[in-house]
DNA sequence: AAAAAAC
């Protein structure tokens, strides 16, 4: 057992003690990488898994002795390894793991509604539940009753302030003023109001939006991570929320968020999207970067007020008086690749939209949109929106981007490969957002491809580029191992891991493909565990509760695609296992970095086999990068691959770019580790971009 | 090749 663990905040390092990982050293003369199938294994052997099996049958990755688990269940495996895993079924569930199959009561529910039919409709209507609860909050706590307390209050938040583009642009909201839990309702005729001043508390609300998990990074685990800025005139970074004067809301907000020091992306995006800048971010989420842009944008929002929109949205109205049916005219616009990252921004911009008159708002597909019309029509200064309703929204006239002075692209490198591209040009070039110097604009993305520098020079103006070293890949918190298995092993194989892993740990299996997904979770369905599916052929209502499901603990095993890879914040994720590896190293790095997050320590295990041929090289990059351990056959194969490959290195969904991966500059030939032995001075592929060299080991390109 | 995303 040669890994290290960092820490161990949570017995991960038993579990990952009690898996004999070893095929990473190659054992066995190289060759060792097969895994045997437990029905395949004698029982003695399995006690002593290293020599037998490398021995007699070349395997690398064994499992270890059963009595290293927990002890309720290794009983139940020894007995009959043919068919063990039912065995255990029978003593109701896997030490714990979930509860047996016939408990499962929630997940039949909404499994029935996979495929669609004449079945959906109707349960997606229910399930906008979901979307209601924003409003109604938690438990169905009645609305009107949890309100009333706080009606009128906000009277009190009269201010003789103004500010320089509000004038004449008065209001003042009813019940409260709550925008953030999308509460309030704007009154025509008020008057006085100073959007930087917090309106009244609601305790009921405050619960809900602060009370989950903190899902903030653990900071000091991050302090090495470097960041470069680059740009005319880049304002120096932070070191703390108080050295930027966001206002009286967000640092309220900020403590009830629990955030005590800023990420590195937030140390200087912060300053620079307050200073107005435009921004060019390289980053990967779980680095804080919704944060990084939602409080310098919304901060702004609450020191300028909503300016002409608001006056935009009064004209609209068909009706005096009355605030429905209107186009609204939000001041901030995000764009997100993917419906369950918007919704988890839109959660993040209700937290910091807490006690202010910013009304944050969601659109995206799958869901009815009469009710997100309806949540629209009550008011909407910040929405986050994948494209594709966005569009539909807008070509119904119930959003005008005229007065939108902040739009955010996030994942942008993600909405290219997803083929939004037109529909972005569509909303950001074609309609009436201001254009590119007037309005600011601030990208997020991991990589820094050809497509993504042309949208940068498009679309941002005299902007700021800023490269934040990986977290995900090179964070020490996760611990990645690759092991081979044939296609046929994979399943037995992976009840082997999920029974080493801990019991109330949430495990992500990734598959590649939808298919895959359903038949996966069939499988691990049938053998008893408490699991539930993500993909986007399920009904929207199907994703939010499988997620849900998930978060919470009820199906601690997600089997999902690529649609869960990024983004998605799920505290507590112990083990990320790639029962397909991707085809293109981002989406792994991505993937892994479901797991390691808040600063607490991850186990990734990738399944490899003939199939992966394609991602050796690059796999065995960030394996190297992260100082993991590395298989030999692994490293033998990426170094036969380099020699059969011509193109290796290079990226099919963005050929033409300088780099697969991101902007990591690669070097053409030679050795495989040669790109690490020292800096590049040369070359940069025709871009006369500056090389920096950001750690030791890696290398940004970027194009001033 | 598959995944994601509007109806």
């Amino acid at each position: 057992m040669s890994h290290v663990v960092v820490d161990n905040p949570h017995g991960l390092d038993q579990q990952l003690a009690a898996l004999d990982l070893n095929s990473a050293d190659g054992q066995g003369g190289g060759t060792g990488r097969r895994y045997i199938p437990p029905h395949l294994r004698n029982k003695d052997a399995s006690k002593n898994a290293g020599n037998a099996y490398s021995a007699g049958r070349q395997c690398g990755y064994s499992v270890a002795p059963v009595n290293l688990y927990s002890p309720g269940w290794d009983n139940g495996r020894s007995n009959g390894f043919v068919n063990g895993y039912h065995d255990n079924r029978s003593n109701g569930g896997f030490g714990g793991r979930g509860p047996p199959r016939n408990d499962r009561g929630g997940r039949g529910a909404y499994r029935g509604n996979r495929g669609g039919g004449s079945f959906n409709q109707p349960l997606q209507n229910a399930g906008f539940g979901t979307y209601e609860n924003k409003d109604g909050g938690w438990g169905g706590a009645p609305r009107d009753a949890a309100y009333n307390s706080f009606g009128g209050r906000t009277d009190r938040n009269k201010s003789s302030f103004f500010n320089d583009r509000g004038a004449g642009s008065r209001g003042r909201y009813e019940r409260g003023g709550f925008s953030g839990g999308g509460n309030s309702r704007w009154v025509e005729d008020a008057r006085d109001d100073d959007w930087s001043k917090p309106t009244a508390p609601n305790e009921r609300l405050e619960h809900e939006l602060f009370s989950g998990s903190n899902t903030g990074i653990n900071f000091e685990k991050y302090d090495d991570i470097p960041v470069e800025a680059t740009g005319s005139n880049c304002p120096p970074h932070i070191e703390s929320f108080h050295d930027v004067d966001m206002g009286e809301i967000i640092m309220g907000n900020i403590t009830l968020s629990r955030y005590t020091r800023p990420t590195p992306v937030q140390k200087h995006a912060i300053p620079i999207i307050k200073s107005k800048r435009d921004l060019m971010a390289c980053a990967q989420t779980g680095s804080g970067k919704t944060a990084a842009f939602l409080l310098p944008v919304l901060s702004q929002i609450y020191t300028d007020g909503p300016g002409d929109a608001l006056q935009a949205v009064k004209n609209s109205g068909q009706e005096n008086g009355r605030y429905g049916r209107r186009k609204q005219y939000p001041i901030s616009l995000v764009l997100a690749p993917t419906r369950e990252l918007a919704l988890q921004i839109y959660d993040e911009a209700r937290k910091f939209a807490y006690r202010s008159r910013v009304r944050p708002c969601v659109v995206y597909g799958g869901a009815d949109i009469g009710q997100q019309i309806r949540d629209l029509e009550r008011g909407c200064h910040l929405l986050v929106a994948t494209p594709g309703r966005l569009v539909d929204m807008m070509e119904r006239g119930k959003i005008g981007l005229d007065y939108c002075n902040y739009l955010v692209l996030d994942e942008a490198d993600r909405m290219l490969d997803m083929g939004f591209e037109p529909q972005i040009r569509r909303i950001v070039e074609q309609d009436t957002m201001p254009p590119k110097g007037i309005r600011q604009t601030m990208m997020f993305s991991a990589t820094f491809p050809k497509e993504i520098q042309i949208l940068a020079r498009d679309f941002l103006e005299d902007y700021i580029f800023l490269a934040v070293g990986r977290v995900g890949s090179t964070s020490e918190n996760i611990t990645q191992k690759v092991v081979w298995v044939e296609e046929t092993d994979k399943r037995s194989f992976l009840l082997d891991l999920l029974n080493a892993t801990g019991k109330d740990s949430l495990t992500l299996v990734f598959v590649e493909t939808k298919k895959g997904a359903d038949a996966l979770e069939d499988f691990l369905y049938h053998e008893g565990y408490a699991c539930t599916s993500i993909h986007g052929d399920r009904s929207q209502r199907d994703r939010e509760e499988a997620l849900h499901q998930f978060r919470s603990g009820r199906c601690p095993i997600l089997v999902a695609t690529a649609v869960a890879a990024r983004g998605l914040d799920i505290s507590n994720v112990k083990h990320v296992i790639n029962f397909d590896l991707p085809s293109d190293i981002e989406e792994y790095v991505h993937r892994i970095g479901r797991t390691g997050r808040v600063g607490n320590l991850g186990l990734a295990t990738s399944f490899f086999n003939d199939k992966n041929s394609n991602i050796t090289k690059d796999l065995l990059d960030i394996l190297v990068e992260a100082k993991q351990e590395v298989p030999s056959w692994l490293e033998s194969l990426a170094y036969e691959h380099q020699h059969k490959s011509s193109n290796r290195g290079r990226s099919k969904r963005f050929s033409g770019g300088f780099g697969a991966r991101d902007y990591r500059q690669t070097s053409g030939s030679g050795n495989f580790s040669a790109n690490r032995a020292g800096r590049n001075t040369g070359g940069n592929r025709g871009f006369g971009g500056v090389l920096l060299n950001l750690r030791a080991d890696r290398k940004i390109l970027f194009i001033l």
